[in-house]
DNA sequence: GTCCAGGGTGAAA
DNA sequence: TTTCACCCTGGA
């Protein structure tokens, strides 16, 4: 019918459920299958015979949702120039080796946005819930700028989104008034877009980056949070200290236009070291025996 | 029951 | 540069 199928080879885990999307659900019956929303539809999606078979479940036909889709799942990390670069980094190369298949999403801007500043200071399935929240009261349609801004304040604040809600009014207003530009930010460079966002209050410099990076295709982009902090102390030997912008501007000039990759590899590599550390021993031993299905 | 952290940010000290 | 409040929820 509508379904289709992309001759792509994807580790959907890592790329759809790890926290650069907020907008999918793991099947828990089903073997390596992910049910979720993309611009108005909402797909089963699932990874089989190195190919990703899609389901289009409910909403809007479009004609070129297959092209659409292709697109938003990104790259193959390794048709990337000098990716060999990553290849012999030691830190990165054995998470490569572990997620080979591991890509960076070029997701829906607006939805990328508010994604995450509700992101801030919360955990993943906390955000998305919120995410789904807001969809569901728009008939799961994801609410553009002007009809979030019609939503309002006080009713972001009733459905959870707490301190984060005048935000993303904030960045809604802004976007009607044509004061932020989604287009503009797209054509700008890595350095341009950046300064333009962090001048939007409730985005800071990670969350910046996260929308540079995972929406905007901004490679140059070095997403620092807490987590990335850690490994880059642990395994670059940063500064016990150093601010998470400072981080991002060291790692940023290390790994150039690498730097979106770079940042995945270091971010799963301390997922994984994490959770060894709560069990004891080496993180990517553990990682090859017990890896979360 | 209290305390605290969870993909941060902005404003004041 | 550092500190602190901000919404809310789950776990210790």
């Amino acid at each position: 019918m509508n379904n289709f199928v992309l001759k792509e080879n994807i580790d959907l885990l890592n790329t759809l459920d790890s926290g650069q999307s907020f907008a999918w659900q793991k099947i828990i019956e089903k073997e390596n299958s992910y049910r979720g929303y993309f611009r108005n539809s909402e797909l089963l999606v699932t990874e089989k015979d190195e190919s990703i078979h899609v389901e289009v479940l409910n909403g809007v036909l479009e004609d070129d949702l297959k092209e659409r889709f292709l697109y938003y799942l990104g790259e193959d990390p390794y048709s990337l120039e000098n990716f060999n670069i990553l290849l012999e980094d030691s830190v990165i190369s054995p998470v490569i080796e572990k997620y080979p298949r591991l890509r960076i999403l070029k997701q829906e801007e607006w939805e990328c946005m508010v994604g995450f500043i509700t992101s801030s200071c919360s955990n993943l399935e906390r955000i998305k819930y919120h995410m789904r929240l807001l969809r569901q009261i728009n008939n799961d349609i994801f609410p553009d700028p002007a009809k979030t801004y019609q939503i309002g304040e006080n009713r972001l604040r009733e459905l959870g989104f707490g301190f984060r809600a005048p935000y993303i009014i904030n960045l809604a207003k802004s976007l009607i008034d044509e004061e932020t530009s989604i287009d503009k930010l797209r054509r700008s460079t890595y350095e341009e877009s950046l300064n333009s966002l962090v001048k939007i209050k409730g985005i800071g410099r990670k969350v910046a980056d996260c929308i540079l990076a995972y929406s905007f295709d901004k490679k140059e982009s070095f997403p620092v949070d807490r987590h990335v902090l850690k490994g880059l102390i642990r395994w670059y030997k940063y500064p016990k200290k150093i601010t998470p912008e400072k981080a991002s501007d060291k790692a940023k000039k290390k790994f150039g236009n690498l730097s979106s990759h770079a940042q995945q590899y270091i971010f799963h590599r301390q997922r994984l070291a994490s959770r060894a550390d709560m069990w004891g021993g080496d993180h990517l031993v553990h990682a090859i025996n017990n890896d979360i299905n």
